[in-house]
DNA sequence: AACAATCTTGACCACTTGGTCAAGAAATTT
DNA sequence: AAATTTCTTGACCAAGTGGTCAAGATTGTT
């Protein structure tokens, strides 16, 4: 009891209804874009009046960073796996893993990365100029390195990030398009095995890790 | 200036003025969304009073429904090649080939697209339900066929096709961070041939369909 | 208990938006 | 050339928006 109330000094509720206001606002700007969410949707889907919402967060755009924020960091964490691996194999099934998890379970934050990012990034450039700029050369680097090892095909590393970004995400992304393909329903826990493994099966053989045939390893480049 | 005169009765201003003002919507609807985009906006990028374009289009909405019948048709014949094919190695790659000028040269249609599916496809549900199901049932037979006929590693069709929608349209829809992370720079025509065989090969590998040589090309890049 | 800091909230405002309208200009038809 | 249809446009409006504010409620501190 004590101790409850004396940790909710200070700063306590504050961090609470910021969380509250900044996981509402997630879900209100993934479904409406940054223009088209109000500040009273988001209200009404934190339960608060408005005016509270401007006591946390003087501005729209000031709440919108918030949230970009946490979706931003969220997505540098999904790629320590990356870092900690031996090789493609792991590295990439590991990567490819999350990415898609994180897919499934908080597509929020995808999709409110990718309106702002379709509409040219008005308000986040400077994310990716600084912060995603810097991640993706240096995991750039490390593919260059698996590469150079032979321990799989050539391939401009950016333009395989691209492709584990895109494939991953559009089942955030594009999650009403899926469902609506999908007799309306939602994917069950076998089909995302089954995509989650399709997918992974398709970039590490077309990558050729898989050390499948008998090719020697090519050692140069 | 007969002729030309003659042509332009009955119909043809509203054609070529309905025409303008789409190709303006789609522009500014790709840059801003749809909630995001003004009808002002859109009529100072066609040149046009904004009453002038309520004129054509009595509502935003109706203008917006009409910029996406002309992308959904062009996705549509896209994918004509798909039938014409004899197998997935020329099948997959021209549909890749395809997707990816389209992407590279009308990235408009696109956005559009990916920022309403994003946004659970208010207004084009219908769309959704009729003929993309369609669509995708027809394409996706075709695909079962092949890997029955053994000419390529089984896959759910599904999954194939959102893979390649994803790792294509990714180059239209996110074309600003893929600029971002090149210097600043669009991609070069170089890089775009590069891009298109990466691709290609990865995805063509990936499914067991290049019965390459054993080893992996060295010299090719 | 008194004080101070933090939080809550309804009422309000300046501004933008989609859409209307009526008066007139062009173009077609008779 | 008169009549009719089609097109053009500035001015306008009701509705909704982000943001403000001041009065009060709550909580923490002395």
């Amino acid at each position: 009891m004590i101790l409850s109330t004396q940790r909710n000094q200070s700063g306590s509720k504050r961090k609470e209804n910021e969380a509250l206001i900044i996981t509402a606002a997630e879900k209100i700007f993934a479904e409406m874009g940054y223009a088209g969410a109000t500040m009273q949707q988001i209200a009404d889907a934190a339960g608060l009046p408005k005016a509270n919402l401007h006591y946390y967060f003087p501005t729209k755009e000031i709440l919108y960073r918030n949230v970009i924020d946490k979706i931003f960091n969220l997505w540098l964490e999904a790629a320590d796996i990356f870092d900690a691996a031996e090789g493609p194999k792991d590295g990439l099934s590991s990567y490819i893993d999350a990415k898609l998890e994180s897919s499934r379970h908080f597509p929020n934050g995808s999709k409110v990365w990718a309106n702002e990012v379709i509409q040219g990034a008005p308000i986040i450039q400077d994310y990716l100029e600084s912060k995603l700029t810097a991640w993706t050369h240096s995991k750039a680097e490390i593919i260059e390195i698996w590469i150079a090892k032979g321990l799989m095909d050539p391939i401009n590393p950016k333009t395989l990030l691209y492709f584990i970004w895109s494939a991953t995400q559009h089942y955030a992304d594009f999650q009403h398009q899926i469902r609506t393909l999908n007799n309306n329903s939602d994917l069950t826990e076998a089909q995302w095995s089954e995509v989650k493994e399709d997918i992974k099966k398709l970039v590490l053989k077309g990558l050729g890790v898989e050390h499948v045939s008998e090719c020697p390893t090519i050692s140069d480049e």
